[in-house]
RNA sequence: GCAGCUGUAGCUCAGUUGGUUAGAGCACCAGAUUGUGGAUCUGGGGGUCGGUGGUUCGAGUCCACCCAGCUGUACCA
């Protein structure tokens, strides 16, 4: 024996790639349900679907060719059999700058469009973060109005409604780039790679805080585990200037309030004062159709996708609350952001095609709807199981699945190889309703046996002894051959009323019927 | 990338100052039970103790290096 086990060897492990995840079968569905939802919102501003590839030319992505020594920095990349680097798409909003440069002739300007799907980052996952993930985006191309803007922003206000997610539970908030631009002028502060930093600590605002995110402005920040974030070296005026501008959202007040403090503190900018010029007409839009500050908000903290926005910059936050795994209530984060990219078509074509878009985390998005318990759509219900108990007849039983089919309802025979209790313990395991039962004794008086495993795993509780369970066949009755479907529909029927008065109970009734 | 923590069965873990053939619970399979999911009892399968090297008569246990995972942080186009 000990021969046998050296002969082994390794066996590989079955796991996952860090990141990665499989999805079950619920949450396919009420993914599928609610990317309907957000499709039929977006259709009904006109946007149409469109689908690209998961894989693009590296160079057509962006400009990450992989090198030698870290080929996969961010991306996934490998090489084609004619060597030219391929890679997995890492957004939604790159692929779409390649199509509208490729069909730039034909298609009507301003080009709307929507895309749903799975996109790739090869980044270190954490808690809720994943290496796929996917995403639902909107975009305009085409347009440079502040309008244009404004549109993707209550488009995303209206899916979250339609999502069922109440007004005051998220918030669009909203800056532009420009602005910041500004104020860094105003302090003196034009080098860029100073303002890289700065732009990376103001995006730490809210999860971090203000105290962070002075240190990081300032010398640099301790984390918990001891290690030293080096700072944007500013002085202490620099980051009191800076400070004022990151907190200028947080004192409450309306749109107009926010941008004139923005006002103050950009002084003669010109960039400055375009960026607030561009956000006071999105704001008298919004005003005009009555999307109001609950709704979509101007914060100067959101920074967002830094090389690749060049405007005004949106993200979408769920502002309730929820308990983390210790308790703790945090609020439930980002779900979603967009922004103003004008120069993106223009790697392509020279030409510069203004366009701006909204990106919705449907991943992030779903795991808020799951804790609101917004999800009505559940995985298809389990199919009844027809015994297979004589080898001989097996036509016999898959007749009885077909006539069940025909009759809209999920049927399967069993296909094992095992006996009479291990077909009870596989209908029992894989959530069937019903097993349906016909031996030979059956055979010979025209019936079947009906047993509601349901019923019955109610009742397992109150019996003790083996004999008295095995005898007195807990939920199961003998129905005619030719009455089976009627019968089994019978009890389906009464399993679901039985589901729904529970429900109801448990949860006083809340949720509106279909 | 940087820092801290952790690696023993499919899962969760125990394993004393280094000492026979490495254990438990859960899960899985079978039997008790001629044709009934639960409960109970009995039996069974499943381990390169993360890897390599070292110290030692002897290493799951001690040392060194490496690898992986988790958490924080950085990066996130």
């Amino acid at each position: 024996m000990g021969k046998d086990k050296k002969k082994k060897g390794a066996r590989p492990k079955a796991r996952l790639p860090k990141g990665f995840r499989d999805i079950p079968a619920a949450e396919l569905e009420a993914t599928r349900a609610m990317l309907e939802t957000v499709r039929g919102v977006y259709a009904s501003y006109g946007f149409a679907e469109l689908e690209t590839p998961f894989i693009e030319y590296a160079d057509a992505l962006g400009k990450f060719l992989p090198d030698q020594d870290r080929p996969n920095e961010g991306v996934f990349s490998f090489q084609d059999e004619d060597e030219q680097w391929l890679s997995l798409r890492y957004d939604l909003t790159a692929p779409l700058a390649r199509y509208v440069a490729a069909n730039y002739d034909r298609l009507p300007k301003p080009f709307r469009s929507m895309r749903a799907g799975w996109v790739f980052r090869n980044e270190k996952p954490g808690p809720g973060r994943y290496r796929q993930f996917m995403q639902c985006d909107a975009d305009t191309v085409g347009s440079a109005s502040p309008l244009a803007d404004a549109e993707v922003c209550m488009m995303a206000a209206d899916a979250f409604e339609a999502l069922g997610i109440q007004r005051g539970d998220y918030v669009l908030r909203v800056n532009n780039r420009k602005i910041l631009d500004g104020v860094l002028e105003g302090i003196g502060q034009a080098d860029e790679a100073a303002r890289l930093t700065i732009l990376r600590a103001i995006d730490k605002l809210d999860r971090l805080g203000p105290e962070a995110v002075r240190a990081l402005l300032g010398e640099g920040r301790l984390d918990e585990s001891g290690d030293f974030t080096k700072g944007a070296g500013l002085d202490e005026e620099q980051v009191r200037h800076v400070m004022a501008f990151v907190e200028a959202g947080l004192e409450g007040g309306g749109r107009a309030d926010v941008l004139a403090r923005l006002e103050r503190l950009v002084g003669a900018s010109a960039r400055g004062r375009e960026g607030i010029e561009e956000l006071s007409e999105m704001a008298a839009f919004l005003d005009a159709v009555g999307y109001g500050p609950d709704r979509i908000a101007f914060d100067p903290s959101v920074v967002r996708g830094l090389d690749y926005y060049t405007g005004p910059v949106f993200e979408a936050e769920l502002t309730f609350r929820v308990e983390d795994e210790d308790g703790n209530r945090v609020r439930f984060g980002s779900v979603g952001g967009g922004g103003r990219y004008d120069d993106l078509v223009a790697r392509f074509t020279g030409q510069k095609v203004p366009a701006t878009g909204f990106s919705v985390g449907v991943s992030r998005l779903y795991a808020a709807l799951e804790y609101l318990k917004k999800l009505q759509a559940q995985a298809q219900p389990a199919p009844v199981v027809v015994l297979v108990m004589d080898r001989d007849r097996v036509a016999d039983y898959w007749r009885m699945v077909e006539e069940l089919r025909a009759a809209n309802i999920a049927a399967e025979m069993y296909m094992g190889t095992s006996g009479m209790k291990a077909q009870m313990k596989y209908a029992d395991r894989r959530g069937a309703p019903i097993a349906v039962i016909e031996g030979e004794d059956e055979r010979q008086q025209g019936i079947v046996q009906l047993k509601d495993l349901i019923e019955g795993r109610r009742k397992a509780a109150a019996i003790a002894s083996r004999r008295e369970w095995v005898e007195s066949r807990p939920a199961q009755v003998a129905v005619p051959r030719a009455e089976l479907v009627a019968r089994v529909r019978e009890m389906l029927d009464r399993q679901s009323a039985d589901a729904e008065a529970g429900s109801e109970t448990a949860t006083g009734g809340g949720e509106a019927s279909a």
